[in-house]
DNA sequence: GACCATTTCTGCGTGTCACGCAAAAATATG
DNA sequence: CATATTTTTGCGTGACACGCAGAAATGGTC
């Protein structure tokens, strides 16, 4: 029926290939929640989403990494964000904003409650060991591109200056600690009182309390 | 011939674990090393260490897991360092002279050139990604035993206060980034003062340049 | 020095997995 | 509609993690 539209993303091919893959990894991280991890067969996963078993090795090459697959689309769009924002705001302004902003996003993003399932998501990948490693992995990843963002804000070299990736790395480091106190906080808190804070000490310097 | 001599660490049972498990280490690291990762199977690791394959995966549960052990040891020594420092110094002194310290002492480690075998086995890591997501597992580990010491000295409390590991997280991504540099560095550059530039900048608050 | 309790090592079997390869299906281009 | 490119699929293979139970080693005691 289409004849020529193509040019909305990138063409039909690599949207079907966003949504597979997309589809993969809710795939998942449902079926691991619900079954728990061990008890969940990669061909399980492929069948949920309507692909065959080789065709998920052609996306992920572990479970582990198509349940990180989500995780690390979120972290990305924060350095994503922190491009957006005024060049006349503060850095570390600009940084919590980003990070509030990507998370008021990520408010609508299935069907369930709000941020519900990605609470859920984000505990399956504690608990489980070999789930630790990938979000690691993928806090790595987003990491480059924040401190790619930042050295484009304030100007220096990425390569050559250590302070963009400084930044970066606290900055990360700061998101996990406040996530952190997050899920454990027993009765639950809202994160972004938590990120807030944990990003003002970093915009202070650090100073001992 | 002994009789009651036991207690130098925590008698030969607990002497002889950590000896296998650091020849497991050194031999898959050597392996991999020399023949590339994908070219080492856990039986020639097991071979090589002179125990059945079966118990290599009573020590470890992967092959990179055993690579990474090595560095992990490295990274806890840190924390170790740490708590001896006297509680005088102010906090970041003792941090940057903890990760110097820890330094030096890697140094006397194997047979080979000084840090020569060790900046291999981080190359080996950082490029293997299977490898990456275990070392950044080892680095979260020691991470925590660095946000015990931090509370500790600085009595602060690890559970309710966001402080002891934000400090923690920040200098664990001090010493990755300064690590980053020394790594790719084409003029091979000594790893001290980027050390101590990096934890240098965080200690002044991360000013911008 | 012999004896028993505990811990560690080992061999075997099993289910799962990652990945190379090549044919088939889907999509793009003209 | 025809052809080129990309993606999906099925099949086969080698490696691996782990449970289980017997054998071996070690620590402490009489």
């Amino acid at each position: 029926m289409v004849v020529h539209v193509s040019r909305e993303g990138q063409g039909l091919r690599e949207r079907k290939k966003q949504e597979t893959r997309i589809a993969l990894s809710w795939a998942a991280i449902k079926l691991a929640v619900e079954r728990g991890l061990e008890n969940v067969r990669v061909e399980d996963i492929a069948a949920t989403a309507n692909v065959s078993p080789r065709t998920f090795n052609n996306y992920f090459s572990s479970k582990g990494e198509a349940i990180a697959a989500r995780h690390l689309d979120r972290a990305r769009l924060f350095a994503q964000e922190l491009r957006r924002r005024p060049a006349s705001e503060p850095l570390w302004e600009a940084i919590k904003n980003s990070v509030l902003t990507q998370l008021s996003l990520g408010q609508d993003y299935g069907d369930g409650q709000p941020d519900q399932q990605w609470q859920t998501g984000i505990r399956l990948m504690i608990s489980e060991p070999s789930l630790q490693g990938e979000m690691l992995k993928a806090n790595a990843i987003a990491e480059e591109e924040l401190a790619a963002a930042i050295a484009e804000r304030t100007g220096t070299d990425v390569t050559r200056d250590l302070y963009p990736r400084l930044v970066a790395g606290a900055t990360g480091a700061a998101i996990r600690v406040a996530m952190d106190q997050w899920l454990r906080a027993d009765p639950p808190v809202s994160i972004r009182p938590l990120i807030e804070e944990a990003i003002g000490r970093l915009a202070a310097g650090l100073p001992e309390p």
